[in-house]
DNA sequence: ATAATGACTGAAATGTTCATCTGGTCAAAA
DNA sequence: TTTTGACCAGATGAACATTTCAGTCATTAT
């Protein structure tokens, strides 16, 4: 059988995305990449935009993998929602591609660019919120609370905590952070 | 006595700063604002961007005035820190002058807009952590815990919940913040 | 004397022009 | 039927021209 050409395209693309980011990726560049001509890649995709997207998608996916193998059955919610969290934000730090986008979001505000990284959040919430569902409300240990709301914040706390409080102190250590957790959030839901 | 040229220049360029922006505000129309020469302002201000940090210390001290007359001494901690926060984010969503500058700094993010932003946030958390140590921590209403982080998270949570949350769903009654306070950060903070 | 002024200056921002680039198409080739 | 790259229209940005503006200082007013 004949080589895959939409996962080449794929990996060329990912590989430019992540290294010039979405606007400096030009389709002639991914066809190179990839050693098919430009024309392929509108065989298998739309436009730009739609295998920006399906990048996107396999990213959020192994964002959430990386999560789920965070999350230990033997330990509490508490421990399991840290560790959820710090892994999803460490993958965000580790990955050149969410560094390229991130850093091209805030720098170019690139529309395409403001959207996607719009849907990953939103994803990133609404897979915690899951989880505050699964793991802590229904095995009852956590009160009753706003399982979208609590992922928010949740959320908002870790990003504050880990990106906006190294631009003016020393940054804070993962063990401080889960204490921090623990103090500020699960004193107040623990039943 | 003469006019006092300089408050008159100070207010010419507050009312040009709050309606135009600090990039779009020239020198020529605060003196022309002012009704006084050009050079008359270099004789009150160094430059532009020491006229612009005179602006905002007074802003600075009038935020703090807002927020000290929002604290209640009969009242506990909790409901004044609410009330001294809550009344800081009003005050920013009330007054022109920082609403304009909000906007400038995520626009088009002016150098001396983002320094004098700065500026503001770090005076604010160290204002609040000043109350969390003299109302929450001496007075003994709350566990011994760093000023300074509590003001950051607290100030964060606030900001996210009335300015990020309603991005994606209906606001939050100023009531349904206090509450979420009491939940998330007071009941494991309280002794 | 001192205080106030606004014409002036150079540097930087902005507007303009035009050649190049790039997302997307499609007729031809494989 | 699938793949391709030459081609096109619109977007982009480099190069240059023009305007704007912060800050100065010689002159004027008090």
């Amino acid at each position: 059988m004949a080589i895959d050409r939409k996962q080449l395209i794929v990996k060329a693309a990912t590989k430019s995305f992540s290294l010039f980011g979405y606007k400096a990726t030009t389709m002639d560049q991914v066809a190179k990449i990839a050693n098919v001509g430009k024309g392929t890649i509108y065989t298998f995709f739309k436009n730009k935009e739609e295998l920006f997207d399906e990048i996107i998608s396999s990213l959020i996916k192994e964002m959430k993998s990386e999560a789920e193998q965070a999350i230990d059955s033997e330990r509490s919610f508490q421990e399991n929602l840290h560790r959820a969290l710090y892994r999803i934000l460490e993958y965000r730090m580790e990955h050149q591609l969410t560094i390229k986008l991130f850093q091209e979001e805030r720098e170019m505000g690139t529309p395409a660019v403001l959207e996607v990284m719009a849907r990953l959040e939103k994803e990133i919430i609404q897979y915690i919120a899951g989880k505050v569902q699964t793991l802590g409300i229904d095995k009852g240990e956590i009160k009753q609370c706003d399982p979208q709301l609590t992922a928010f914040i949740m959320l908002k706390l870790y990003i504050s905590l880990i990106f906006d409080w190294e631009k003016e102190h020393p940054p804070l250590e993962k063990q401080e952070i889960a204490e921090l957790l623990e103090q500020y959030v699960f004193k107040g839901l623990s039943i």
